[in-house]
DNA sequence: TTGATCTACAACCATTTGGTTGCACGTTAG
DNA sequence: CTAACGTGCAACCAAATGGTTGTAGATCAA
């Protein structure tokens, strides 16, 4: 498995997606339970509707959100998958450091022990 | 508590680093026990020592490598609390998610304020 | 029907990103 | 000492980002 150096297109935009407060917080707030259409998150920040539009495409293109027409409304709504992907490609990092840690027998003062 | 809002700055930071295919690989490449002069690690890209450069200069902002000089060569190694770090901030979503969850059915009207 | 909403998309703009080359300077090897 | 090596930095460039305004098409409320 490892980690999918070249392919990863998919980690690329993931992690891109995630690279903005705007963004983060749009995932916060369609939440489980907390859907929202565009511009219903677009008056929750001082942006214009089309900003978070582009926001929102760029969470879908990351596979985080997915939009759903309801009448004239677009609702977003997260894909947590998408989003244990993302922890995932983090533990496959760490999970390679622990490893050659293993190997070579070094001993780190902390315990970044798999809390997961 | 709760994500870290106008402190994101690291977050962006730390996520707009992972967010480069490049840069990912350093991180595996400079792993414990296999720390690396930035030379070293440009002569496995197809890309100029300077462009490496920047690379680690983008990881170091993020606080994920620290650079340290021995002789004429900089070693990279990495930090690997700072990836922890990231590895929080998702556990964090998913938190809210999950707690959001748990609130099913309740009042939905209002702002989940206090984030961003 | 009429008007207000919500979305979509094009065009434009400033800044950032990721890359390059060239040059200077300290360090190490012969 | 001299030459090669590793780094730092400035200047430059193309493309991507994140934002804007404007226009247009659906859909809903009255």
């Amino acid at each position: 498995m490892v980690v999918d150096q070249l392919t990863s297109t998919e980690a690329d935009r993931i992690f891109h997606a995630l690279a903005d407060a705007t963004r983060r917080d749009i995932l916060v707030q369609t939440g489980p339970g907390s859907e929202q259409s565009v511009s219903a998150l677009a008056r929750r920040y001082p942006i214009s509707v089309t900003a978070v539009q582009k926001h929102v495409g760029v969470l879908q293109d990351a596979g985080l959100v997915t939009k759903a027409r309801r009448g004239r409304e677009q609702i977003v709504r997260i894909d947590t998958q998408a989003l244990h992907t993302a922890r995932l490609l983090l533990d496959q990092l760490e999970g390679l450091w622990r490893a050659r840690m293993a190997q070579f027998g070094q001993v780190l003062g902390e315990q970044t022990k798999g809390d997961l």
